[in-house]
DNA sequence: CACATTCGATAGTGATCGCTACGTTATGCT
DNA sequence: AGCATAACGTAGCGATCACTATCGAATGTG
């Protein structure tokens, strides 16, 4: 008892919306700028995703999944200034690509401080874990280490969407390094 | 030969707009919040500060001109350091004032830039200054100290508008402190 | 084939957007 | 007073917002 099948891949049209998103941000991402680059039409859209709003939410959850896939590779790798300097390669390279919008969308929409939170988490454990493995100072604070390098990425995606240079944010990312704690 | 006198403040009404576009950003300030938040109807609001954009063009310039202001007088300070500590302590106050918006406008609106710029240059001439005067060392890259400086004010007001304390904020900049260079 | 079911496209909903035409009211100048 | 000038409030402009009612098209099942 199966209906018509949808003319056009979902996930394709995710991937076209978290573009647009990712550009332009939710407020200013209209539902007819998402159908035309989705190639739907708007009860198409509303039956596939629900409304606006869970459609940024899947969306976004999209953008952070892959972001997070990077982040911990990243923080794999085996001392925490290993990792930090990694998630900053990573940041600065994807952040100032001219194939995809500049800067970052988790970084630069205000609706999304729950992802932020949980890479800041993320990070402190990362941290946390680098002390008690020796390669960070016993005195190191996690939470403030971690707080001060969320503030980083965000002001190196703030400073990609102003159109800042690769080097701009590879020199950012260099000067933040500089705060990091050694080994000591 | 002049007519009907206004009957609201200029002032008072540019005052209110600021507020709202600080608190909302352009975009998501519309005419009718500002309207009513000015106590003054729209073809007041037209005939005094011409369209939207010019009201929030003098509106950003109008709290621009407070942010240089306090800037100034920070960078005003003996040394490079000096100056810069107390450039994010007023940051920091600023930032988590709970009498005004969260955060920054000139840090937070996507059309700013140009703003943002001019802070670092100011910065970076600063730097340069303290280069000069010795209290930098001499291989100091002020270009780069200042592009990471105003993106860890762009991370401070990003953090203030996720609901971040005052507290966040100064370990923010005390992080970031560690990567200013010392006098040697 | 006939039917139920689901998708697609057209067209349009009320609400709000930035903005303004219009007629009235309040002032200074003569 | 009478006139010119400018700001006032009301009311509404066309455009766009997020969203949906309606109906025809395309499928699997009997």
């Amino acid at each position: 008892m199966a209906g018509r099948p949808r003319s056009f891949d979902r996930d394709a049209a995710l991937q076209a919306a978290v573009e647009h998103f990712w550009r332009d941000g939710y407020e200013a991402t209209s539902i007819s700028t998402l159908t035309a680059a989705m190639g739907v039409s708007p009860p198409s859209l509303y039956a596939a995703f629900g409304d606006k709003q869970r459609l940024f939410e899947e969306a976004s959850a999209t953008y952070f999944a892959r972001t997070c896939e990077g982040l911990d590779q990243a923080l794999a790798l085996p001392t925490a200034r290993e990792a930090v300097q990694r998630m900053f390669d990573d940041t600065a390279r994807v952040h100032a690509d001219p194939t995809t919008p500049l800067g970052c969308l988790m970084l630069s929409e205000p609706l999304l401080a729950v992802q932020r939170d949980e890479v800041r988490r993320r990070l402190r454990d990362r941290i946390d874990r680098g002390r008690r493995d020796g390669d960070l100072p016993p005195g190191t604070d996690a939470e403030q280490l971690a707080t001060f390098l969320v503030a980083v990425l965000r002001g190196m995606s703030g400073c990609a969407r102003d159109g800042g240079t690769l080097d701009d944010l590879t020199a950012i990312a260099a000067t933040a390094m500089k705060a990091f704690p050694s080994p000591a």
